[in-house]
DNA sequence: CCCTTGGGTTCGGATTCCGAACCCTAGCTG
DNA sequence: CAGCTAGGGTTCGGAATCCGAACCCAAGGG
């Protein structure tokens, strides 16, 4: 009858969540992987409000996310780029592609395609058990809570 | 110079991405996996305010990723449950919880742990290429713009 | 000198969020 | 049968966010 209860704090996808899961932030996300690095670039393609990005960005330059650089265009300029921290987010954003392309596709298709660059091969993203190697679902996969929650 | 630049409207990581990326939504699904299924239980469990927990389950329900079902307990009841499109946002957690556990975990370490039912190896999220099997990470994709955006 | 460009900041109004209080229905309790 | 409780909500007003538009500033360029 109990279900499985969980601190919100301490959860390792409740704190990534409550971070992505903020208005924006994923998009942003998704522009920085397309190679997106100017603010100027992010706000037109995005079409987000100028205070908002300068928010946005900030916080994930403090999460260590992106990473604010300067460099020689003309004159000194800024770009945000991806950390490591943030590129490591990939298969995130790729779970959510694959996700998008099978229930939430529009007519056309998706607008964008993604290819291995050597082989040329699909991108897929699978859930598996690193002894046996089988794919999983989710029930397949037992909860085990460590620590207790809310005491 | 220029980047690459895609539709908001069309894109199917920014359609899920304004989905989840909605306070709560995340956090929401999180507790679903985890086996709760009752507006009270999700209440108690998250600690949200009672109006936007009504407000989040619609509108997962309106997206078909929850679904809404009468049952009997002494008397009926309704619970929440995932759809198979529900169910099949099951890498995006776990994605997400993997990236929670490398950068974003706190002193005492997860706060559950995760294991194949069977044989009870790891749980582990891989990109790879469905050709060669590789494992991908950012750098090894090339993205193909198909349509045009903001014309 | 004035204009443009990149990268911001400021400001007021419009949205959303949230907590607290309230509602309704069935059982159960006395 | 009166009242209490539990589950599952709805309503409401204040607080926090969001957003668009306007402004700022430095450095070239014409």
């Amino acid at each position: 009858m109990a279900h499985v209860k969980v601190a919100d704090e301490l959860c390792t996808v409740s704190l990534p969540a409550a971070l992505l899961g903020e208005r924006w932030t994923l998009l942003l996300l998704r522009q920085a992987f397309l190679g997106t690095r100017r603010f100027e670039d992010f706000q037109t393609s995005m079409d987000i409000s100028r205070s908002v990005l300068t928010e946005r960005l900030g916080t994930l330059v403090e999460e260590g996310i992106l990473r604010r650089e300067a460099y020689k265009d003309v004159r000194t300029r800024y770009e945000y780029r991806l950390t490591e921290k943030g590129l490591d987010l990939y298969p995130v954003l790729m779970a959510l592609r694959k996700w998008g392309d099978r229930w939430m596709s529009p007519a056309e298709g998706p607008s964008f395609d993604l290819h291995h660059r050597t082989c040329g091969g699909d991108v897929g993203v699978h859930v598996s058990c690193e002894t046996c190697g089988t794919e999983l679902s989710a029930r397949d996969v037992r909860v085990t809570p460590l620590r207790d929650s809310h005491p």
